[in-house]
DNA sequence: AAGCGTCAAGGCATG
DNA sequence: CATGCCTTGACGCTT
């Protein structure tokens, strides 16, 4: 069983110690906006050249973390890889046979590449998925993207078995729970077999994912838990046994994140209190942030028991070359 | 070349 | 009720 480490979305590199995007391997953008200043055909000139950009990228990003070493192939893709294709007006481009076709093969060389580099895939919808919001129209627009991620998950040949593939989302919304387990049966197949729900640092934490430990993968974000509760949670612990067996013998994934030093500002040998940093003013708004390296060498060995269990994916500014790091100071 | 404003969507915190 | 923030840069436009 290989102990992987992986990053988010995008690979830089350090230039004269500036984190740089390398743009061959990263995702173009565009807006909504932009958009529709445009004529229709330079709009879908537009989209069509970020489709076959982001494609190219995409399939160069997961080579690239093919070549590295076996514990680090692991990455989160971007979701922005089709733009628009759940947005009121532009989602149309994505219906045309032609564009569905590019997508197609090209998605599906992506899926072959990561499975013959053992390459571990994922991918996390954004915060305006809510599948639990209290508003109906907001849970449609969540199920489409949903869908949306489900479609490139099928394409690139996974979603066929349980937990061939990662796409994780928080609970989201207002309801909560249940309002999850309820849409379950309404979403297709690959999202039923992919979705993993993930807690999170302000409304619904590990003690609500808990909940859904009979229906669906649990994500633990260590930081979020943290946030959340000031606790350092253990390997050993009870909460973290159930985790692990709602993956069904699937290795587990977990997030890891820590805070920026210069919010914190005590020492990086030892743990953060979080009730101390909050009784000396800092909010924790200003604590959820990310940090650019894992610069915390405490919080690193806390984290490190629970690499025996799960692969971690980091959150982190550097990307690459923290989780790099991370590794390099774990495999001594 | 450098600087600045903009960006689909939800929801929470703040005032 | 209205505004700003979260995340976060990348892009396009102006100077």
């Amino acid at each position: 069983m290989v102990k992987r480490i992986g990053f988010a979305c995008k690979w830089v590199k350090n230039t004269n110690n500036r984190i740089e995007s390398v743009a061959e391997l990263n995702n173009r953008v565009t807006t909504v906006s932009w958009l529709n200043r445009q004529t229709k055909l330079d709009a879908e000139q537009r989209l069509w050249d970020i489709m076959q950009h982001n494609l190219t990228a995409s399939l160069q990003l997961v080579k690239k973390v093919g070549s590295l070493t076996d514990q680090l192939r692991m990455v989160r893709l971007s979701s922005d890889i089709l733009p628009m294709y759940t947005e009121g007006v532009w989602s149309t481009f994505w219906k045309r046979p032609d564009v569905r076709n590019y997508c197609e093969s090209n998605f599906s060389i992506i899926g072959e590449v990561a499975r013959n580099l053992n390459v571990r895939l994922s991918m996390h919808p954004g915060q305006f998925c809510c599948l639990s919001s209290d508003r109906t129209e907001v849970v449609e627009n969540s199920r489409l993207e949903i869908e949306y991620h489900s479609d490139m998950i099928r394409w690139m040949g996974y979603g066929k078995s349980w937990q061939d593939f990662k796409c994780n989302i928080h609970v989201g919304g207002r309801v909560g729970p249940t309002a999850i387990r309820n849409i379950l049966p309404k979403l297709s197949s690959t999202a039923r077999n992919t979705l993993t729900i993930e807690n999170d640092e302000i409304s619904w934490g590990l003690d609500d994912t808990l909940k859904l430990a009979d229906c669906l993968p649990l994500v633990i974000d260590l930081h979020h838990h943290f946030i959340k509760t000031g606790e350092y949670i253990l390997p050993s612990d009870a909460r973290i046994t159930k985790v692990k067996d709602s993956w069904r013998g699937i290795r587990p994934v977990i997030h890891y994140s820590q805070c920026r030093p210069d919010v914190v500002n005590s020492s990086l040998s030892s743990l953060p209190d979080l009730s101390i940093l909050v009784a000396s003013g800092i909010k924790k708004q200003q604590l959820r942030g990310h940090s650019e390296y894992f610069t915390n060498s405490a919080v690193n060995s806390w984290a490190y028991g629970h690499w025996n269990w799960a692969d971690i994916m980091c959150e982190l500014k550097s990307k690459n070359l923290g989780s790099q790091l991370l590794y390099e100071s774990w495999n001594i």
